[in-house]
DNA sequence: TCACATAGATATGAAGTATAACTATTATTA
DNA sequence: TAATAATAGTTATACTTCATATCTATGTGA
């Protein structure tokens, strides 16, 4: 390290070499600015970042059961229960007990919660276009797939 | 919502289309995998992701103040406080009185914590470019240039 | 000198996340 | 069929992460 860094450290700029060159640590930089934006936008109506997932869940797969939504969001279960007292308690979404098994519980919106989905959903998708302002759309998808093969390992194999 | 698709989730699948049309849902998928594959790497080197960027940041950023550390890492100072006792606890850095302030604290490495680091950064290179295998030099770039527009905005102005 | 700002530390609370165990049902199998 | 095991949802609980207020010692500026 050489004086010119030494010389802005003291004046507050802090170097972080090391660590830009780590696509992920971009990628944690860049979801906390998501995030933060995400909530923001989800507060007025009333959903945080996990309610709103999971109330657009069950919008798409109506008659769900409790243990599939805790899959699919990746939630353990008992953390799924209060997430979804939140929404029962709005009014959002109801539980059904399902005839067939009596144990289990199938999750449906309400049209109120309808509504509200879509209405997120929307604010949601002005404030990403917003957020990638002048992204050529060929560049999103190619962010898309290089966040699927992080996911998924390389080729897209489904793990 | 069709017949195919309620009978999917019968057996155990369920849809997420609607998140799916957010990049910031890929990106989120993306980084819980990431986090869990760097936090089992770091693991044998006692290191978790925020004492593993701490120590980084002062290997490369010698003398740097505690405060300054705070805001490169974008964590609350209180915080950073039980982080530096734990990597001065494993004899990985110091806190040296700076005679010019005697309020505040110069973080240095020890040669202990400068060759943990080297060591981790490496096994971290390692383990990113195994799940970045096949990516073109290209594209990471793009994907970086990308997460860099979220978190400064359009344009890539510093806010 | 006196008021105020700053560096670091302490205490504390809120939120997210993980595990064990309970009730009620359903499925299995001896 | 009776006994056993497994499953859906829940409760209780603890652990981690993250944020705020406050304290001390020190430094800065009117």
């Amino acid at each position: 390290m050489g004086d010119a860094a030494r010389k802005a450290r003291e004046v507050g700029v802090v170097g972080d070499a090391t660590l830009r060159g780590f696509l992920g640590y971009h990628i944690k930089r860049a979801m906390a600015v998501l995030q933060a934006d995400l909530n923001k936008v989800l507060k007025p109506f009333g959903l945080r970042m996990v309610t709103y997932s999971a109330l657009v869940t069950i919008v798409d797969n109506p008659g769900l059961r409790q243990a599939q939504l805790a899959d699919a969001l990746a939630i353990e279960r008992p953390n799924l229960v209060v997430i979804l007292d939140e929404l029962e308690g709005a009014g959002l979404i109801t539980r059904d007990k399902v005839p067939s098994d009596r144990r289990a519980y199938a999750l449906n919106p309400t049209l109120k919660g309808r509504r509200l989905a879509e209405q997120a959903t929307a604010a949601n998708r002005a404030d990403e276009a917003r957020l990638l302002q002048g992204l050529a759309p060929a560049d999103r998808n190619r962010v898309i797939e290089v966040m699927n093969q992080i996911e998924h390992g390389p080729g897209g194999a489904q793990s």
